[in-house]
DNA sequence: CTGTAATCTTTATGA
DNA sequence: TCATAAAGATTACAG
């Protein structure tokens, strides 16, 4: 215990909060930070949101790039919410809860931030106080690295992939690489090998070939990817 | 939206709770749970205290066996407080906030259990619904999905396509279909027969093919796109 | 984030 | 075969 706790505060952050941490006997460095508000490690920083500013940040969609950038930044981030009961209370906010809780599920389930509650500063004084105590005092139990969330799997990627091609979104994307054997390549190729089935009058009857028992991918599909993925090698395509 | 969410509730929970549940249009089954309190998935289970619940079985440590039982049973197990600001109300409990979020700071850093706060059960009712949406229902992350803009010409179409690949972006995708005779077939062709070189100790050394003489395009980029784009089955076919 | 509406495409149906 | 309506996904936008 001989030595204080120290945590780097950006110079935004209320003065009564960084009054509550020199309260608390720690050491408080005063700097400009760019991504968090708290800095306790290398690895540990913090991000303090009162309920209010959290609400507002999830309107704007200003929230999530936020936590992209401290999620790629520190291996340890944290998120605390200073009082977010207090928000709710607003009249025009009321009706909002299935929105913030759907952002809160979102952020610690997939993107694996941890989320902490307090109610008012000194509360908020205390958890950053307790972090920094575990962080720099307890040097026998390191903290155990976070599963990465920005790293997307195999499956996600290949999906991410086909959803460039014309009108594909997520479902049709997953239905196309469960179909094609998980190879984005055999979609491609399976694109390519299908054919449009004209009337005589001109206008489309069917599909032939791998997309031919495929349900929700008709002519147009078809027509507009051939485009998009363009001629292979040799001859030039009419249309 | 078609499918109901389904939960599994311990018995022993509030039926007010429950009632919330049923009012979200979840689908209720109620059951004798051992560990949790909410079941959500084979991975996904919930454990619910209230305030007073939490520091009560904080101060006899009851709660840490608890919560490595959950931790044990489930890949994503997730505690819910409800009411926390309630409990410090209580005279006794004023000065035990060092005490209480020493234990949430352990809780969330160094056993990696999430921790989300409600106010109310009508409020956790929101957050298991919340949960329950984004296991159960095939919604596309953010982190997946691919914005697109509206209406673009061809070209366009082509670029965004190629920016799917890994580590692609508005600048390598223009010189890709520039390359490769504005033809992202022939990207994909290329990437497929292209093949990384390595050295005698494993190390990759360069490139061989039609990616050889391209800038800007390394191993690594190759490597990570052949993931991407999957094994293509062998077949011919004259097209 | 969530909800709703507008848009596009496929698919089913009847003439 | 054509025309139209119903069903499904994707995209756009607002709160």
């Amino acid at each position: 215990m001989s030595k204080l706790l120290h945590i780097i505060v950006d110079h935004r952050e209320p003065n009564s909060l960084k009054n509550h941490l020199r309260k608390l006997e720690m050491n408080v460095e005063e700097a400009h930070l760019d991504i968090a508000d708290y800095i306790i490690s290398d690895q540990v920083a913090c991000e303090r949101k009162t309920g209010t500013d959290l609400i507002a940040s999830i309107m704007d969609s200003r929230l999530f790039e936020q936590i992209d950038r401290l999620i790629e930044t520190y291996d340890q981030p944290v998120l605390i919410i200073e009082n977010l009961t207090a928000a709710f209370e607003r009249v025009e906010w009321k009706k909002r809860k299935k929105h913030v809780y759907g952002a809160l599920t979102y952020i610690f389930l997939k993107r694996q931030l941890p989320i902490i509650p307090t109610s008012k500063v000194s509360e908020t004084a205390i958890v950053l106080n307790r972090i920094a105590s575990w962080v720099q005092e307890d040097k026998s139990d390191p903290l155990i690295a976070r599963k990465s969330p920005k790293k997307r799997n195999l499956r996600d990627n290949q999906i991410f992939f086909l959803q460039g091609l014309h009108n594909t979104g997520q479902k049709k994307a997953e239905i196309l690489l469960d179909h094609f054997n998980q190879s984005p390549t055999n979609v491609i190729k399976g694109i390519l090998k299908s054919k449009v089935i004209y009337t005589k009058t001109g206008n489309p009857k069917g599909l032939e070939g791998p997309f031919e028992k495929l349900e929700g991918f008709g002519p147009k599909y078809l027509i507009e990817n051939k485009k998009i993925l363009g001629s292979s090698e040799k001859e030039k395509n009419p249309n």
